[in-house]
Order: C-alpha cells, then structure tokens, then sequence
DNA sequence: CCAGAAACCTAATCCATGTTAGGCATTGTG
DNA sequence: CACAATGCCTAACATGGATTAGGTTTCTGG
C-alpha cells in the first residue's frame, strides 16, 4: 500500500506545487507565469514547529510563501490570550503587500516543522508586472479576505459543535484544493489549543466537543490526522457552504 | 452655535470628499488622481435606509463606493442569525474588485439613508491604470482585511465590555479620519440590535453593557450620536491599538 | 397630531462555555 | 531506557451572556 503522501500525490490536480495548483483555480496561467512561481519556492528556509516567521512591529521588506507545512496568524492579547486568525497552509502568502502597509499589526508563527520562501520587494515587484500573477494575487487577496468574513461568522454565531464541524470543512477544501486530502482524509496537524485559540473556546471545551463528534461518528482525529467520516453531515451541522472560497469546482464527497 | 455637520467639515483635514481623505492616508495623489476620484462621487445613488446594496450570490458588474451614510456587510446563518462583518462609512468600497471573484459570498445593506456610487468595472480598470491609485486601492484592502483581523479578535477572545469599547474606539478613529468626528463625538448610528449582530452578542446584552458604560461615565450613546467621555481609559479599558488601521497620525485625546 | 412601529430598557431564569485541577498517554531526547 | 515535556482527557463547579417576556420611550409616516 502506498504511503499516504504518495496517495495524496496522486489525487493532485496537476504536477505542480501547491502554489501554483491554487493560482490556477483562477485562471489558466501562461509557461512563463509557471517558471516565475516555481522559481518563488526554489529555495525556501527551512524551520522548526512554533517559531515565529514574523511578529508584529516589523517592517519587513520581503514578503513570506509557505511552501510546505502549517503557520497560523495570530494577534496577542495585553492578558497574554492568543486569538489565531488564519490557518497558512501551503501555497499562502503570510504577508502580500505588507510592504504597502509598512508595519506588521499581527504575528506568524510555524505550527510544523516548515519551509518558508522569503521574496524581496523587488522580485514581487517583478511578478505583479505580468498580468496573469497579478490578477492571481489579487484573487488570493480577496479570498483571504473572504476566509476572514466566514471566521467571524464562525466565533460570532456559531455555538462551538458548528464552528469546529465548519473549520473543518473548510481546511479540508482547501487542503484538497491542494492536493493535500487524501479521500475525506487530510493532515491537521494542529493542538487541541490551537483549535481553541482560532475558535476563541479552551481547550477544554474543545476536547468535548471532538468527544462528541467521535462519538457521532463524524470524525475520527488522531495523531494529526483528520478523517470526515460523513462529509454532508458535517456539512450540513456546521451551515457549511464552500461559495466563499471561490473555487469553481466543489469537492465531491 | 454650528451644527454638528458644518462643525464637523471644519475639522476635516482638507476640502475633500472622505474617499480621498482617506486615501491620501497612504500617499499624496496627483492632481489627476484626484479628479478621477471625485468623478467617481459625483452622480450616486441616493437609497432609503435598510435597503440591499447587493446580495449573497448576485454577479454584480460594477463596483459599489459609499458616498453617504453608514452601510454593512453581512452574512446570514440558516437560521435565521445574522453576523455583521464590516461597517462601511463614506470613502468605503462595497465590493472592490468582486468581478474577479465572480459571486458575491455576503450581502451588503444601507444602515442609514445613504448615497452609494455605482461604478462600472470599466470605470474602475481605468482608475487601477494609474499607479497612485492602483497602489491606494492595494492599501484600502489591505487595511480592510486588517480590520477583520481586529473583528475576529474582539469576537473570540474579548468579552462583551472589552469589545463594544474597541469597536467604539476603531469607529471614532476611522470617523476622525474622513473628518467626519467632531472633538471625541461622532454620528454613530447604529441600534443596539446592530451593534450585537456585529459583535456576536444580544441586544439584551448590549444594552446592560452601554448602561455599564454610561455609568462608568465613558460615553454618552444617545439618537445615533457617540461621545466618548475618555477616550484614554476607553482605549485601555478595551485594548484598542489603532497600529491596524495604518494610519500614520493618531488622533489626538 | 395621532397611531403604529421601532428602539430601548429591565428582570428572572437558564445554559453553553469557562475555570480549575488534576490524571493519563504519547513522544521526543540525552 | 528513562524522564521530561507536551498533549489529551475528565470532572466539579462558576459565570458571562442567552433567552424569554414584558413595559416604556422615541421615531416616523400619514
């Protein structure tokens, strides 16, 4: 039996890196526009699990890719909470056109074990001159944005069961999107706390309700792994619905 | 005595309308920008108050600018629940560049009686010809989705108190900015109701709070106008840092 | 200027989630 | 191989905010 990341490998909708398979939802990218962005991951910085890609105050002038593993964006409280605001998983940008806004108004850190594309100013600069990245971009830009909206639905009006069911259904999209998701299976690797910090619930909260969920047999989550055991169910108990991530194809299930 | 909006228009930083004010935040605009800028004001549409701007789903092909009044973007849960996700004031974008997203994933209504711009995407890809507006419009989305950052913070990890205070804070500043505050007062008009749907609280709680506050004598609330009696212990008392706006003067207290 | 609607305010009760305080299992490491 | 660190799990109790159900005041349109 293969492994599961040569499976997943399998399932990808093209030969290409995580990146480029994202940009592609949007349109059709030229040969050159493919060279450019696999240049960006050529030669990415490797890091450890929780160590911080960037943190709030800086000025940072290159921009950062996530090329394989997990990041989260993350504001600190003055009593020290930790409210995450964004899951990064491979082919995000952490910071496009921070330049612009000078100053960092949040934090990223690695949630993995990582590899980070560091892209100087110019060579951005260089990328939006072509017309098919720079549509691209502002894609992601406004999906990100979108991603955003749908998480303050989630902490704002959803009751804890909904909104754990709804961010998985989302990662799984977008994992699959990716040609990360292997079936309904997918790694997610992320703590109990994280889960809690990006929902804004404790951790003990989060563990009855993944309790719960087990028991209903709508997950299995184990070592990092999520399985959705019944998708639609999930779907349909989180008010799930994918329109916001823009991606014409829906997963089927 | 002056009105309140002739005193208002005596505070603001130059003779213009809030769209440019705020976007020379980022950098100045050539003379050329700036009458491209208020061609785009000059003919809106005026609408009642609580009317749709645009729709979940609908495919719009031109772009919405608040000219007037307040506005709201929003999502609506199955069942019924609704989270606002933005407050648009004047100098707001509805829906900058949705034509590359394709469909609307929220809707947008009109809080107040409102005047909004209707601007076809042609009109719009000529503007994004020139650099300086290209690169202000780069800023104000970018600041948009900074302050759904914000948004979700206060939504997850600060309590009912915490986190009226902060949306009462980012609102006076944004309103200072297009000049339209008037010492540490502004028109804030929004119903109990609203602010809840805003913050994930309900109306019942949002108004033992404000009585809290008032009590606390940090604001005055009443028929739609906001004082904020000290703004100093306001901003403490609700860990506001208005370093996510980016905007380089802060208001003076 | 009147009537109905909308918004505001309040009180009593309830519950989803937080808090505190552990014990247990797994994993990485010297 | 052991032991420290981290993450997972559970239980008892506390609470911020929801719910329900009014009454009151303030708009608004005719």
């Amino acid at each position: 039996m293969l492994s599961a990341a040569l499976q997943a490998e399998g399932h990808r909708r093209g030969p290409h890196s995580p990146l480029i398979t994202k940009l592609e939802t949007v349109s059709r990218l030229s040969e050159g526009d493919h060279e450019a962005l696999a240049d960006l991951c050529a030669d990415p910085r490797e890091m450890g699990a929780r160590r911080n890609v960037i943190r709030e105050g800086e000025r940072p002038d290159h921009v950062h890719l996530v090329v394989e593993g997990w990041a989260a964006r993350y504001k600190l409280l003055p009593d020290g909470a930790r409210q995450i605001t964004a899951f990064l998983i491979p082919g995000d940008f952490c910071d496009l056109h921070v330049t612009i806004l000078g100053e960092m108004d949040h934090s990223i850190t690695t949630l993995t074990r990582a590899k980070v594309a560091y892209i100087p100013r110019s060579k951005m600069d260089a990328l939006t001159e072509r017309p098919g990245l720079a549509k691209a971009f502002w894609w992601a830009t406004l999906v990100d944005e979108a991603v955003l909206r749908a998480w303050i639905v989630n902490v704002g009006r959803r009751d804890a069961f909904e909104a754990i069911g709804h961010l998985m259904c989302e990662l799984y999209v977008r994992m699959k999107n990716i040609g990360l998701a292997d079936g309904h299976s997918f790694e997610l690797p992320l703590t109990q706390e994280e889960l809690g910090d990006a929902l804004g619930l404790t951790p003990v909260h989060v563990n009855r309700v993944l309790q719960r969920m087990r028991a209903d047999e709508l997950i299995s989550f184990k070592s990092g792994l999520l399985t959705i055991l019944d998708y639609r169910r999930l779907e349909r108990a989180s008010g799930f619905n994918p329109n916001y991530l823009h991606i014409a194809e829906r997963p089927r299930s």
